[in-house]
DNA sequence: ACCTAAGCGAGACGGTACGTCCCGTCTTCTG
DNA sequence: CAGAAGACGGGACGTACCGTCTCGCTTAGGT
């Protein structure tokens, strides 16, 4: 028995929406609760019966975007299946709200106990997932065994984060390919050595 | 001709000091002016007579630690070399302070100019001494020739850059030896392949 | 035809005891219904339904006290009479929640005419049976004639309420002896002058 | 050395008359600090920096106007000492402000120990000197010996408090002659009883 | 015996005010 | 003059509460 008056959905919606719109015009500190409730058409308490502050309301539409994730198809060759992740997770940082909460967390989970647990528990999914494809392709017989598949893994995803959060430089499909040709010759094994390696 | 009272070095030191503690503690938005005047002992005027606004105090704040680096030493090789620069860094990544500056200007720099401008400075001023150090390879023939520079360097310090900001993991000797066996073992020519490249 | 379920009589019971309860502890400004509905075990819809506004739960809780209040007796004396009705208002003043609620009414009456009507008509009515005791005494031959009921009145019962609500003093029986001794002494006819005047 | 900024009298001042203004308009209920701050020209902060709260500020607003009360002149006789002091006082209750202060005090000093203390304080200052002016009138031989000062004073002043809390009359000098002469009839010597006292 | 209108607990909702905090400016006094 | 102490205007924050509403369940009374 759930009793009383259910949540309204839409206003979840509109609370979102207006959030990622109020975050993306002015950032963290250049918004107000109070500008996003006006434009959701919204009570503030409306709002913070939700979201206990303003950062949890901004990580929550963060996260109701990157939510949206799909397992990564299975392309049948390591480059392919490095090369779509990769992607993915360019199109993730790119994002003006995804990409800048991705930034936050970094830091939040630093002081908050809470959102470091979320942080921490986003970072296992993504991590297990890319795990699990490397396994595939050793079973393949694409990758050589006995690698660490922990600093494989640093090595592969690393270099986006680095652009996205110290270089702050836009990762294009050339950057990307270069990490997974880098990745390719370094553990890969003889057919995987082709055109694009030498690039 | 300046005529009147000099102001005091001691109010100098001890307000970036404590802009440093409070900025590591609480970023950009968890600081306060207030708290660091209390901090440093000094009035809040003293603190506006010097840096027309919070941001330009942390600026000055990030400055002061930025500029106490020394050159890199040149070890002769290219393994020594690259472990020294990924030392120093991991060093300034675990300094309590200096390392949660470091993260907090990753969110910080996103929306402020100012900031960004400086954090762009470091990094480029860092990555030069890098891209000298591996020019230096290249001319000692430890190095092959056409490497992407950029990318390269990616992925030396990406991995630091990662376990620190990402995975808030403690980074130690192991782990650099490894970042560095990949690199030589990808890059590298002929004599470097050694012991730990199985590693 | 009224049909659908009728209104609980114990619901009734338990929303006017809490309400008498918190606007003793708070008066008007200070309860919420929200903590009557709380105390009462009782949805905020249920009060609601009965009374349209917070000023109105108050009004009926009031009400429900003081229609409690029997017809003074008549001891046959002037002496008796006073006594006995001040006595009873002692005992009313006194009262832990009805004396509370007396003080919260004359705060609260003066800023809300729907309360101030209420109070007016409460006084009123106790008045009107303490101005028929005069009369009484008056037709008794125990009190002069010509005297001001209302400015008598005042005297008898205003020392009663200054206690109360301006020294929050306890009022004892030595003290309304005192005060009936001193109305009888001013307006009584010679039998009354006995041993007690002169205290 | 009482380092810093003064406060602002001017402040002090704006902040007094536009709460006033405020409370006239509206009651406590019925106005916002928000509206005092704005009508003052002065920031909210500025408020609560020297009132705790909304209350508070009422209170010493009418303090401000209270506090400026002059020792009762001595007239020479018992009558007029008598009729000047409630008339000082019927004109303290009449005021808009400080009358309705006066009854919130009787409320909030209940729950509240600094306001209690405060109105202790006010009541035993006006009772002092209202018990000299009695005890001068005994020495003059205008009094009785051997009254209780304590309930000779409630008679006195009680019903006025009565009026003005609980009857919400206004007090003409009628009353206050009415409530004198029937004071001096029953505590007076001899040539005290003159023509008002069958009024 | 069922059906139906209403009561009821729970709690979401829009709105309004509260009291707090902090920024960047200012004013005053002391060294 | 520098510096400390701190008041000031402005503006956002997060809380509390009013009176309304929307759920799903319960409960009598009328057919």
């Amino acid at each position: 028995m759930v009793a009383g008056r259910p949540r309204s959905a839409a206003c979840d919606r509109a609370i979102l929406d207006a959030a990622l719109a109020e975050y993306a015009a002015g950032g963290l500190e250049g918004m107000s609760v109070d500008a996003v409730a006006a434009r959701a058409g919204v009570s503030k308490a409306t709002i913070y019966r939700r979201y206990p502050s303003k950062v949890d309301l901004v990580v929550a539409a963060a996260v109701a975007i990157a939510g949206e994730h799909e397992p990564h198809p299975d392309t049948g060759t390591l480059r392919g299946d490095l090369t779509v992740a990769l992607q993915r997770l360019r199109t993730l940082l790119s994002h003006p709200v995804v990409g800048a909460c991705i930034r936050m967390l970094t830091v939040d989970a630093q002081h908050n106990a809470q959102l470091a647990a979320r942080h921490r528990e986003f970072v296992h999914e993504r991590r297990a997932a890319l795990r699990a494809q490397l396994g595939r392709a050793v079973e393949r017989g694409e990758l050589r065994t006995g690698i660490d598949a922990e600093v494989a893994m640093d090595l592969l995803v690393a270099p986006l984060f680095y652009r996205h959060m110290v270089l702050h430089t836009p990762i294009d499909d050339a950057y990307i390919d270069a990490v997974v040709d880098d990745f390719v010759a370094r553990y890969g094994i003889a057919p995987a050595v082709g055109a694009r390696t030498e690039r």
